[in-house]
DNA sequence: GACCTATTTAGATAAATTTCTAAATAGCAG
DNA sequence: CTGCTATTTAGAAATTTATCTAAATAGGTC
């Protein structure tokens, strides 16, 4: 969706922590939930930014949704910071 | 100052922008404020958003302000990036 | 179908961000 | 010191973002 919405995505500390515990594998909105002392809306709201932004994906099962992230879409931001930060960046 | 800083800095495509135009050399303020149709207020705010980011950094010179991109701070985001997206990085 | 459980959507409010205009500061030039 | 140029600061208005509560959806289970 874009480098733009990515980085607005990035920019919340909450968001970013929502990142990070993806890293350890695909986790349902409920258990990202409870690591924070935000209501589930709230949560819910943020995955949808991450969604949009491409940082993460859904894959459903039962009555659950599993979060996973969508490590791929890192590579335009890294390229951008590459390329403005003066560094060579191999893609 | 932090990545949080660093990361809400590099939200906004203004900001980006100023940055991409200071890959090529220092700018005054006011050359980089000719660029956009902004007030050179607007450009003067986001510029201390950056400065406080410590995305770049300014040399004085007569009565001019020159900033500068301060390539160094990119490594904290990079960093993250790499840590979250899965790849290595070497510091 | 009726009832749970998991999650999202809607609408409201609060808080943060971006932008502008006008005034203030700082340094050089005469 | 007066005036000029470059830039920042202050304060206000507009917009966007984050959060909550309450209601809606969706998929199992009995």
């Amino acid at each position: 969706m874009g480098l733009s919405t990515a980085m607005k995505a990035l920019a919340d500390p909450i968001r970013r922590q929502i990142l990070e515990q993806l890293k350890s594998g695909p986790k349902t909105a409920g258990e990202i939930a409870q690591n924070f002392e935000l209501t589930k809306a709230t949560i819910s709201y943020h995955l949808k930014l991450l969604k949009q932004a491409e940082l993460i994906s859904e894959t459903k099962d039962k009555n659950f949704i599993y979060y996973n992230l969508n490590a791929s879409v890192f590579e335009d931001i890294l390229s951008w910071l590459y390329d403005v930060g003066g560094k060579r960046h191999e893609t």
